[in-house]
DNA sequence: AACTGTATTAAACACTTGTTTAATCACAAC
DNA sequence: GTTGTGATTAAACAAGTGTTTAATACAGTT
Protein backbone atom coordinates (compact mmCIF):
# COMPACT_ATOMS: atom_id res chain seq x y z
CA UNK A 1 0.00 0.00 0.00
CA UNK A 2 1.28 3.28 -1.33
CA UNK A 3 2.39 5.97 1.96
CA UNK A 4 0.16 8.88 2.25
CA UNK A 5 2.44 11.58 3.34
CA UNK A 6 -0.25 13.00 6.23
CA UNK A 7 1.42 15.99 8.04
CA UNK A 8 4.80 15.99 5.61
CA UNK A 9 5.94 18.54 4.21
CA UNK A 10 5.20 18.46 0.03
CA UNK A 11 7.74 17.95 -2.13
CA UNK A 12 10.60 15.95 -0.20
CA UNK A 13 8.63 12.62 -1.38
CA UNK A 14 7.30 11.51 -4.39
CA UNK A 15 3.89 11.40 -3.54
CA UNK A 16 4.42 15.01 -2.78
CA UNK A 17 6.24 16.18 -5.52
CA UNK A 18 3.67 14.79 -7.86
CA UNK A 19 0.66 16.88 -5.36
CA UNK A 20 3.08 20.49 -6.06
CA UNK A 21 3.10 19.65 -9.73
CA UNK A 22 -0.07 18.65 -10.26
CA UNK A 23 -1.51 21.56 -8.55
CA UNK A 24 -0.28 24.83 -11.05
CA UNK A 25 -0.92 22.70 -14.26
CA UNK A 26 -4.61 21.67 -13.25
CA UNK A 27 -4.89 25.73 -12.15
CA UNK A 28 -4.25 26.63 -15.26
CA UNK A 29 -5.81 24.04 -17.43
CA UNK A 30 -8.55 22.76 -15.38
CA UNK A 31 -9.52 18.65 -14.37
CA UNK A 32 -10.29 17.85 -17.85
CA UNK A 33 -7.46 19.26 -19.89
CA UNK A 34 -4.94 18.72 -17.73
CA UNK A 35 -2.97 15.45 -18.69
CA UNK A 36 -1.59 12.93 -16.36
CA UNK A 37 1.22 12.68 -18.66
CA UNK A 38 2.29 16.26 -18.50
CA UNK A 39 1.88 16.39 -14.72
CA UNK A 40 4.41 13.18 -14.35
CA UNK A 41 6.79 14.68 -16.88
CA UNK A 42 6.87 17.83 -14.77
CA UNK A 43 7.44 15.68 -11.44
CA UNK A 44 9.76 13.38 -12.82
CA UNK A 45 8.22 10.17 -12.45
CA UNK A 46 6.49 7.37 -14.30
CA UNK A 47 2.96 7.70 -15.58
CA UNK A 48 1.81 4.77 -13.57
CA UNK A 49 2.76 7.11 -10.12
CA UNK A 50 -0.38 8.74 -10.33
CA UNK A 51 -2.54 5.58 -10.08
CA UNK A 52 -0.08 4.31 -7.42
CA UNK A 53 -0.39 6.81 -4.92
CA UNK A 54 -3.98 8.21 -5.67
CA UNK A 55 -6.01 5.70 -7.31
CA UNK A 56 -6.87 7.86 -9.93
CA UNK A 57 -6.45 11.34 -11.46
CA UNK A 58 -9.94 12.77 -9.42
CA UNK A 59 -8.65 11.91 -6.40
CA UNK A 60 -5.48 13.83 -7.34
CA UNK A 61 -7.41 16.87 -7.94
CA UNK A 62 -8.98 16.20 -4.87
CA UNK A 63 -5.76 16.29 -2.64
CA UNK A 64 -4.49 19.55 -4.35
CA UNK A 65 -7.75 21.56 -3.63
CA UNK A 66 -7.28 20.65 -0.60
CA UNK A 67 -3.90 21.49 -0.45
CA UNK A 68 -4.27 24.87 -1.92
CA UNK A 69 -6.83 25.90 0.51
CA UNK A 70 -4.24 25.15 3.35
CA UNK A 71 -1.34 26.86 1.71
CA UNK A 72 -3.72 29.93 0.93
CA UNK A 73 -4.81 30.05 4.23
CA UNK A 74 -1.51 29.93 5.83
CA UNK A 75 0.36 32.49 2.84
CA UNK A 76 -2.30 35.13 4.34
CA UNK A 77 -3.23 34.85 7.43
CA UNK A 78 -6.29 36.63 8.88
CA UNK A 79 -5.79 39.96 10.50
CA UNK A 80 -5.50 39.72 14.55
CA UNK A 81 -8.52 41.89 16.55
CA UNK A 82 -9.57 42.74 19.84
CA UNK A 83 -12.53 43.93 21.52
CA UNK A 84 -11.89 47.27 21.00
CA UNK A 85 -10.79 47.16 17.08
CA UNK A 86 -13.21 49.77 15.47
CA UNK A 87 -16.04 48.32 12.72
CA UNK A 88 -14.73 49.89 10.22
CA UNK A 89 -10.85 48.79 10.51
CA UNK A 90 -12.89 45.63 10.53
CA UNK A 91 -14.28 46.14 7.46
CA UNK A 92 -11.30 47.56 5.59
CA UNK A 93 -8.74 44.35 7.12
CA UNK A 94 -11.71 42.21 6.02
CA UNK A 95 -11.84 43.36 2.61
CA UNK A 96 -7.76 43.47 2.07
CA UNK A 97 -7.95 40.19 3.19
CA UNK A 98 -10.28 38.90 0.36
CA UNK A 99 -8.09 40.97 -2.00
CA UNK A 100 -5.20 39.29 -0.81
CA UNK A 101 -5.49 35.86 0.03
CA UNK A 102 -8.19 35.14 -2.74
CA UNK A 103 -8.30 37.75 -5.38
CA UNK A 104 -4.46 38.76 -5.35
CA UNK A 105 -4.23 41.61 -7.70
CA UNK A 106 -1.51 41.27 -10.71
CA UNK A 107 -0.10 37.97 -9.87
CA UNK A 108 -2.01 35.12 -9.43
CA UNK A 109 -0.85 32.07 -7.32
CA UNK A 110 -1.96 28.65 -8.83
CA UNK A 111 -4.08 28.16 -5.53
CA UNK A 112 -5.61 31.31 -5.89
CA UNK A 113 -6.59 29.51 -9.53
CA UNK A 114 -7.95 26.51 -8.03
CA UNK A 115 -10.20 27.75 -5.60
CA UNK A 116 -11.64 30.10 -8.40
CA UNK A 117 -12.40 27.22 -10.47
CA UNK A 118 -14.23 25.38 -7.43
CA UNK A 119 -16.37 29.19 -7.19
CA UNK A 120 -17.20 28.77 -10.90
CA UNK A 121 -18.03 25.17 -11.61
CA UNK A 122 -17.86 23.40 -8.44
CA UNK A 123 -16.75 19.39 -8.24
CA UNK A 124 -17.88 17.10 -5.35
CA UNK A 125 -14.51 19.02 -3.35
CA UNK A 126 -16.30 22.10 -3.47
CA UNK A 127 -19.19 21.08 -0.63
CA UNK A 128 -15.82 20.76 1.73
CA UNK A 129 -14.31 23.96 0.67
CA UNK A 130 -17.73 25.69 1.69
CA UNK A 131 -18.37 24.01 5.40
CA UNK A 132 -14.74 24.22 6.02
CA UNK A 133 -13.56 27.65 4.47
CA UNK A 134 -15.98 29.90 2.90
CA UNK A 135 -19.08 29.80 5.50
CA UNK A 136 -16.84 30.85 8.70
CA UNK A 137 -15.49 33.68 6.33
CA UNK A 138 -19.01 35.06 5.30
CA UNK A 139 -19.86 34.44 8.96
CA UNK A 140 -17.36 36.71 10.09
CA UNK A 141 -18.05 39.48 7.60
CA UNK A 142 -22.00 39.47 8.40
CA UNK A 143 -20.76 40.21 12.06
CA UNK A 144 -18.56 43.17 11.11
CA UNK A 145 -22.23 44.23 8.69
CA UNK A 146 -23.95 43.82 11.98
CA UNK A 147 -21.61 45.86 14.12
CA UNK A 148 -21.82 48.54 10.95
CA UNK A 149 -25.73 49.08 10.85
CA UNK A 150 -26.30 49.17 14.76
CA UNK A 151 -29.61 46.92 14.24
CA UNK A 152 -30.47 43.46 13.44
CA UNK A 153 -31.40 43.09 10.03
CA UNK A 154 -33.41 40.64 8.49
CA UNK A 155 -31.09 37.87 7.04
CA UNK A 156 -31.63 37.88 3.13
CA UNK A 157 -30.90 41.60 3.56
CA UNK A 158 -27.81 40.92 5.41
CA UNK A 159 -26.49 38.57 3.34
CA UNK A 160 -27.38 40.67 -0.36
CA UNK A 161 -24.86 43.47 1.66
CA UNK A 162 -22.20 40.97 2.34
CA UNK A 163 -22.56 39.50 -1.18
CA UNK A 164 -22.20 43.24 -2.21
CA UNK A 165 -19.14 43.35 -0.66
CA UNK A 166 -17.61 39.77 -2.14
CA UNK A 167 -18.61 40.69 -5.39
CA UNK A 168 -16.73 44.01 -5.21
CA UNK A 169 -13.80 42.35 -4.62
CA UNK A 170 -13.85 38.95 -6.50
CA UNK A 171 -14.97 40.87 -9.92
CA UNK A 172 -10.99 41.95 -10.02
CA UNK A 173 -10.66 38.06 -10.05
CA UNK A 174 -13.08 37.22 -12.64
CA UNK A 175 -13.12 39.83 -15.21
CA UNK A 176 -9.60 40.45 -14.77
CA UNK A 177 -8.39 39.48 -18.22
CA UNK A 178 -11.45 41.16 -19.48
CA UNK A 179 -10.66 44.18 -18.03
CA UNK A 180 -7.34 44.54 -18.97
CA UNK A 181 -8.45 44.32 -22.86
CA UNK A 182 -11.25 47.05 -21.51
CA UNK A 183 -8.91 49.65 -19.93
CA UNK A 184 -5.23 50.92 -20.81
CA UNK A 185 -2.52 48.57 -19.43
CA UNK A 186 -0.62 51.23 -17.84
CA UNK A 187 -3.51 52.26 -15.90
CA UNK A 188 -4.50 49.01 -14.40
CA UNK A 189 -1.00 48.71 -13.19
CA UNK A 190 -0.76 52.37 -11.85
CA UNK A 191 -4.19 52.30 -10.57
CA UNK A 192 -5.49 49.23 -9.22
CA UNK A 193 -2.98 48.25 -7.03
CA UNK A 194 -4.19 46.50 -3.23
CA UNK A 195 -4.66 49.30 -1.42
CA UNK A 196 -5.92 52.20 -3.79
CA UNK A 197 -8.52 49.43 -4.33
CA UNK A 198 -9.03 48.44 -1.11
CA UNK A 199 -9.54 51.93 0.06
CA UNK A 200 -12.15 52.08 -2.77
CA UNK A 201 -14.60 49.21 -2.02
CA UNK A 202 -14.20 50.51 1.34
CA UNK A 203 -15.60 53.42 0.98
CA UNK A 204 -18.01 52.29 -1.78
CA UNK A 205 -19.62 49.78 1.02
CA UNK A 206 -19.51 52.10 3.79
CA UNK A 207 -21.79 54.19 2.03
CA UNK A 208 -23.73 51.58 0.64
CA UNK A 209 -24.27 50.55 4.32
CA UNK A 210 -25.47 53.52 5.36
CA UNK A 211 -28.37 53.34 3.75
CA UNK A 212 -29.74 50.41 6.13
CA UNK A 213 -28.87 52.83 8.96
CA UNK A 214 -31.84 53.88 8.53
CA UNK A 215 -34.90 51.95 8.77
CA UNK A 216 -36.79 53.64 5.87
CA UNK A 217 -34.92 51.33 3.54
CA UNK A 218 -35.95 48.34 5.06
CA UNK A 219 -39.64 48.05 2.66
CA UNK A 220 -39.70 45.87 0.33
CA UNK A 221 -39.34 46.71 -3.55
CA UNK A 222 -42.68 48.20 -4.23
CA UNK A 223 -43.46 47.93 -7.56
CA UNK A 224 -40.15 48.80 -9.45
CA UNK A 225 -40.66 50.36 -12.54
CA UNK A 226 -38.68 48.87 -15.09
CA UNK A 227 -39.24 48.95 -19.03
CA UNK A 228 -39.89 45.62 -20.37
CA UNK B 1 -17.69 25.76 -51.92
CA UNK B 2 -20.06 26.02 -48.62
CA UNK B 3 -22.85 28.39 -48.35
CA UNK B 4 -21.99 31.29 -45.19
CA UNK B 5 -26.01 31.38 -44.22
CA UNK B 6 -25.46 35.49 -43.54
CA UNK B 7 -28.49 37.35 -42.88
CA UNK B 8 -30.21 34.02 -42.45
CA UNK B 9 -32.54 32.23 -39.63
CA UNK B 10 -30.66 29.56 -38.25
CA UNK B 11 -31.47 26.24 -37.87
CA UNK B 12 -33.41 26.14 -41.50
CA UNK B 13 -29.96 24.90 -42.99
CA UNK B 14 -27.36 22.49 -41.76
CA UNK B 15 -25.01 24.87 -41.03
CA UNK B 16 -27.49 26.64 -39.17
CA UNK B 17 -28.66 23.77 -37.61
CA UNK B 18 -25.14 23.01 -36.03
CA UNK B 19 -24.75 26.04 -35.02
CA UNK B 20 -27.47 25.98 -32.69
CA UNK B 21 -26.96 22.83 -31.86
CA UNK B 22 -23.14 23.38 -30.59
CA UNK B 23 -23.70 26.44 -28.61
CA UNK B 24 -25.19 24.76 -25.74
CA UNK B 25 -22.44 22.28 -25.55
CA UNK B 26 -19.96 24.77 -25.95
CA UNK B 27 -21.74 26.76 -23.43
CA UNK B 28 -21.75 23.22 -21.20
CA UNK B 29 -18.45 21.66 -21.43
CA UNK B 30 -16.27 24.84 -22.52
CA UNK B 31 -13.92 24.22 -25.68
CA UNK B 32 -11.72 21.62 -25.25
CA UNK B 33 -14.56 19.12 -23.36
CA UNK B 34 -16.82 19.19 -26.17
CA UNK B 35 -16.47 16.57 -28.90
CA UNK B 36 -17.28 17.25 -33.07
CA UNK B 37 -18.84 13.94 -32.39
CA UNK B 38 -21.14 14.86 -29.50
CA UNK B 39 -22.50 17.96 -31.46
CA UNK B 40 -22.33 15.90 -34.78
CA UNK B 41 -24.77 13.76 -33.45
CA UNK B 42 -27.14 16.19 -31.80
CA UNK B 43 -27.97 18.35 -35.13
CA UNK B 44 -27.95 15.08 -37.24
CA UNK B 45 -24.74 15.63 -39.33
CA UNK B 46 -22.07 13.72 -40.62
CA UNK B 47 -18.43 14.00 -38.56
CA UNK B 48 -17.29 15.52 -41.58
CA UNK B 49 -19.56 18.38 -41.83
CA UNK B 50 -18.21 20.84 -39.53
CA UNK B 51 -15.12 20.66 -41.11
CA UNK B 52 -16.81 21.31 -44.22
CA UNK B 53 -18.82 24.25 -43.30
CA UNK B 54 -16.76 25.81 -40.55
CA UNK B 55 -13.10 25.33 -41.59
CA UNK B 56 -12.34 23.27 -38.18
CA UNK B 57 -13.75 23.25 -34.50
CA UNK B 58 -12.23 26.35 -33.43
CA UNK B 59 -13.66 28.74 -35.86
CA UNK B 60 -17.08 26.93 -35.34
CA UNK B 61 -16.37 28.09 -31.42
CA UNK B 62 -16.14 31.56 -32.52
CA UNK B 63 -18.85 31.73 -34.66
CA UNK B 64 -21.37 30.24 -31.76
CA UNK B 65 -19.79 32.87 -29.72
CA UNK B 66 -21.07 35.79 -32.12
CA UNK B 67 -24.51 34.03 -32.54
CA UNK B 68 -24.56 34.07 -29.09
CA UNK B 69 -23.80 37.78 -28.11
CA UNK B 70 -26.22 38.55 -30.92
CA UNK B 71 -29.39 36.75 -29.60
CA UNK B 72 -28.79 37.94 -26.19
CA UNK B 73 -28.56 41.80 -27.57
CA UNK B 74 -32.06 40.70 -29.12
CA UNK B 75 -33.75 38.88 -26.10
CA UNK B 76 -33.27 41.80 -23.89
CA UNK B 77 -33.09 45.01 -25.50
CA UNK B 78 -32.03 48.10 -24.03
CA UNK B 79 -34.52 50.32 -22.16
CA UNK B 80 -35.32 53.51 -23.99
CA UNK B 81 -34.51 56.67 -22.16
CA UNK B 82 -34.82 60.24 -23.53
CA UNK B 83 -33.32 63.65 -22.12
CA UNK B 84 -35.74 63.54 -19.19
CA UNK B 85 -35.11 60.39 -17.69
CA UNK B 86 -34.01 60.54 -14.22
CA UNK B 87 -29.90 59.47 -13.73
CA UNK B 88 -31.15 57.51 -10.91
CA UNK B 89 -34.05 55.99 -12.80
CA UNK B 90 -31.49 55.37 -15.06
CA UNK B 91 -29.03 53.54 -12.66
CA UNK B 92 -31.98 51.01 -12.28
CA UNK B 93 -32.72 50.07 -15.60
CA UNK B 94 -29.20 49.44 -16.55
CA UNK B 95 -28.51 46.91 -13.02
CA UNK B 96 -31.80 45.56 -14.70
CA UNK B 97 -30.51 44.96 -17.86
CA UNK B 98 -27.41 43.40 -16.51
CA UNK B 99 -29.06 41.26 -14.11
CA UNK B 100 -31.60 40.40 -17.17
CA UNK B 101 -29.05 39.58 -19.99
CA UNK B 102 -26.02 39.20 -18.30
CA UNK B 103 -26.68 37.48 -15.04
CA UNK B 104 -30.00 35.52 -16.18
CA UNK B 105 -31.35 34.87 -12.16
CA UNK B 106 -32.96 31.64 -11.79
CA UNK B 107 -32.32 30.41 -15.42
CA UNK B 108 -28.88 30.09 -17.18
CA UNK B 109 -29.35 30.14 -21.44
CA UNK B 110 -26.67 29.02 -22.93
CA UNK B 111 -25.64 31.90 -24.55
CA UNK B 112 -25.24 33.76 -21.04
CA UNK B 113 -23.05 31.02 -20.19
CA UNK B 114 -20.97 31.02 -23.20
CA UNK B 115 -20.39 34.58 -22.93
CA UNK B 116 -19.29 34.47 -19.12
CA UNK B 117 -16.85 31.58 -20.64
CA UNK B 118 -15.27 34.25 -22.62
CA UNK B 119 -15.36 37.13 -19.63
CA UNK B 120 -13.04 34.30 -17.62
CA UNK B 121 -11.04 32.52 -20.25
CA UNK B 122 -10.76 35.18 -23.10
CA UNK B 123 -9.88 33.47 -26.12
CA UNK B 124 -9.29 35.60 -29.13
CA UNK B 125 -12.65 35.58 -30.26
CA UNK B 126 -13.22 38.01 -26.81
CA UNK B 127 -11.69 41.23 -28.25
CA UNK B 128 -14.18 41.14 -30.63
CA UNK B 129 -16.65 40.84 -28.03
CA UNK B 130 -15.49 43.62 -25.87
CA UNK B 131 -14.77 46.34 -28.50
CA UNK B 132 -18.01 45.80 -29.99
CA UNK B 133 -20.15 44.78 -26.78
CA UNK B 134 -18.62 45.58 -23.37
CA UNK B 135 -17.23 48.70 -23.77
CA UNK B 136 -20.06 50.61 -25.38
CA UNK B 137 -22.21 48.75 -22.40
CA UNK B 138 -19.48 49.79 -19.79
CA UNK B 139 -19.58 53.49 -21.78
CA UNK B 140 -23.35 53.81 -20.89
CA UNK B 141 -22.62 53.02 -17.35
CA UNK B 142 -20.09 55.27 -16.85
CA UNK B 143 -22.27 58.41 -18.35
CA UNK B 144 -24.41 57.30 -15.79
CA UNK B 145 -22.12 57.44 -12.96
CA UNK B 146 -21.30 61.01 -13.94
CA UNK B 147 -24.09 62.23 -14.12
CA UNK B 148 -25.40 61.02 -10.72
CA UNK B 149 -21.71 62.32 -8.92
CA UNK B 150 -22.37 65.77 -10.49
CA UNK B 151 -18.75 66.53 -10.66
CA UNK B 152 -16.34 65.18 -13.02
CA UNK B 153 -14.16 62.05 -11.78
CA UNK B 154 -10.77 61.43 -12.18
CA UNK B 155 -11.39 58.16 -14.73
CA UNK B 156 -9.90 55.34 -12.55
CA UNK B 157 -12.07 56.69 -9.96
CA UNK B 158 -14.86 56.70 -12.39
CA UNK B 159 -14.37 53.38 -13.93
CA UNK B 160 -13.70 51.68 -10.01
CA UNK B 161 -17.02 52.88 -9.59
CA UNK B 162 -18.42 51.24 -12.58
CA UNK B 163 -16.76 47.88 -11.56
CA UNK B 164 -18.37 48.14 -8.16
CA UNK B 165 -21.71 48.20 -9.85
CA UNK B 166 -20.91 45.49 -12.33
CA UNK B 167 -19.45 43.55 -9.31
CA UNK B 168 -21.97 43.16 -7.18
CA UNK B 169 -23.97 42.07 -10.49
CA UNK B 170 -22.19 39.72 -11.71
CA UNK B 171 -21.24 37.60 -8.20
CA UNK B 172 -24.80 36.16 -8.46
CA UNK B 173 -23.78 35.04 -12.05
CA UNK B 174 -20.25 33.54 -10.84
CA UNK B 175 -20.47 32.60 -7.68
CA UNK B 176 -23.75 31.19 -8.37
CA UNK B 177 -23.44 27.68 -7.40
CA UNK B 178 -21.25 28.40 -4.65
CA UNK B 179 -24.20 30.56 -3.23
CA UNK B 180 -26.41 27.87 -3.33
CA UNK B 181 -24.33 25.88 -1.42
CA UNK B 182 -23.92 28.58 1.44
CA UNK B 183 -27.13 29.71 1.91
CA UNK B 184 -30.84 27.82 2.30
CA UNK B 185 -31.96 26.82 -1.17
CA UNK B 186 -35.33 28.23 -0.18
CA UNK B 187 -34.15 31.45 0.76
CA UNK B 188 -32.48 31.35 -2.40
CA UNK B 189 -35.58 31.12 -4.52
CA UNK B 190 -37.64 33.26 -2.55
CA UNK B 191 -35.19 36.33 -1.65
CA UNK B 192 -32.32 36.65 -4.75
CA UNK B 193 -35.26 37.10 -7.66
CA UNK B 194 -34.77 39.63 -10.44
CA UNK B 195 -36.70 42.80 -8.62
CA UNK B 196 -35.17 42.00 -5.01
CA UNK B 197 -31.45 41.74 -6.18
CA UNK B 198 -31.95 45.13 -8.93
CA UNK B 199 -33.34 47.01 -5.57
CA UNK B 200 -30.83 46.23 -3.17
CA UNK B 201 -27.71 46.77 -5.68
CA UNK B 202 -29.18 50.26 -6.87
CA UNK B 203 -29.75 51.15 -2.90
CA UNK B 204 -26.29 50.23 -1.93
CA UNK B 205 -24.84 51.71 -4.57
CA UNK B 206 -26.31 54.98 -4.62
CA UNK B 207 -25.07 55.37 -1.30
CA UNK B 208 -21.97 54.18 -2.57
CA UNK B 209 -21.73 57.07 -4.95
CA UNK B 210 -22.93 59.68 -2.38
CA UNK B 211 -19.20 58.76 -1.02
CA UNK B 212 -18.10 60.39 -4.25
CA UNK B 213 -19.93 63.41 -4.43
CA UNK B 214 -18.50 65.42 -1.21
CA UNK B 215 -14.67 65.87 -3.06
CA UNK B 216 -13.23 65.67 0.68
CA UNK B 217 -13.26 61.75 -0.38
CA UNK B 218 -11.17 62.54 -3.58
CA UNK B 219 -8.10 62.24 -2.04
CA UNK B 220 -5.49 58.89 -2.45
CA UNK B 221 -5.41 56.68 0.08
CA UNK B 222 -2.59 57.79 2.62
CA UNK B 223 -1.22 54.99 4.40
CA UNK B 224 -4.18 52.73 4.90
CA UNK B 225 -3.31 50.93 8.18
CA UNK B 226 -3.77 46.98 7.27
CA UNK B 227 -1.91 44.32 9.41
CA UNK B 228 0.72 41.99 8.16
C1' DA C 1 -29.49 11.94 -71.18
C1' DA C 2 -25.19 13.90 -69.92
C1' DC C 3 -22.86 17.25 -67.30
C1' DT C 4 -21.73 20.18 -63.18
C1' DG C 5 -21.00 21.72 -58.80
C1' DT C 6 -22.63 21.34 -54.12
C1' DA C 7 -23.92 18.34 -50.12
C1' DT C 8 -23.44 14.34 -47.60
C1' DT C 9 -21.55 10.08 -46.28
C1' DA C 10 -18.73 5.93 -44.31
C1' DA C 11 -14.33 4.81 -43.52
C1' DA C 12 -9.80 5.49 -42.38
C1' DC C 13 -5.96 8.15 -40.38
C1' DA C 14 -2.82 9.73 -36.99
C1' DC C 15 -2.65 10.93 -32.48
C1' DT C 16 -3.75 11.46 -27.45
C1' DT C 17 -6.17 10.00 -23.49
C1' DG C 18 -6.37 7.39 -18.49
C1' DT C 19 -5.39 3.10 -16.87
C1' DT C 20 -3.31 -1.55 -16.28
C1' DT C 21 0.16 -5.06 -16.36
C1' DA C 22 4.16 -7.46 -15.43
C1' DA C 23 8.87 -6.94 -14.83
C1' DT C 24 12.60 -4.78 -12.35
C1' DC C 25 14.79 -2.21 -8.74
C1' DA C 26 16.17 -0.83 -3.86
C1' DC C 27 16.79 -2.03 0.51
C1' DA C 28 15.82 -3.66 5.10
C1' DA C 29 15.08 -8.13 7.98
C1' DC C 30 16.45 -12.46 8.93
C1' DG D 1 23.10 -14.43 0.86
C1' DT D 2 18.39 -14.94 0.69
C1' DT D 3 13.94 -13.34 1.11
C1' DG D 4 10.21 -10.14 1.11
C1' DT D 5 8.03 -5.84 0.41
C1' DG D 6 7.17 -1.45 -1.31
C1' DA D 7 8.67 1.76 -5.21
C1' DT D 8 9.44 2.45 -9.94
C1' DT D 9 9.52 1.36 -14.63
C1' DA D 10 8.54 0.42 -19.85
C1' DA D 11 5.19 -1.30 -22.48
C1' DA D 12 0.76 -2.31 -23.83
C1' DC D 13 -4.22 -1.54 -23.77
C1' DA D 14 -8.74 0.14 -25.01
C1' DA D 15 -11.21 4.03 -25.90
C1' DG D 16 -11.71 8.52 -27.80
C1' DT D 17 -9.90 12.72 -30.30
C1' DG D 18 -10.01 16.15 -34.69
C1' DT D 19 -9.33 15.78 -39.34
C1' DT D 20 -9.02 13.91 -44.13
C1' DT D 21 -10.29 11.24 -48.04
C1' DA D 22 -12.66 9.33 -51.68
C1' DA D 23 -17.00 7.80 -52.99
C1' DT D 24 -21.81 8.75 -53.52
C1' DA D 25 -26.31 11.31 -53.81
C1' DC D 26 -28.77 15.05 -55.50
C1' DA D 27 -30.16 18.92 -57.36
C1' DG D 28 -30.28 22.27 -61.67
C1' DT D 29 -28.66 23.25 -66.57
C1' DT D 30 -27.78 22.34 -71.11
Amino acid sequence: MPPTDLNMTPGDSTRGRILLEAGPIFAEKGFRATTVREICEQAHVNVASINYYFGDKRQLYHQTVVLAREMRVEQVPEPNWDDTTDPQQKLLDFITLILRRLVAMQTEPWQVRLLMREILEPTETCKHLVEEYFRPFFDTLCGIVDDLVGHRLPEPTRNKIGFSIIGQCLYYRFSAEMTRLLIEQQDYVDQYDLDNLAHHIHLFSIGGLKQYQTLENLRPPNSIATKQ
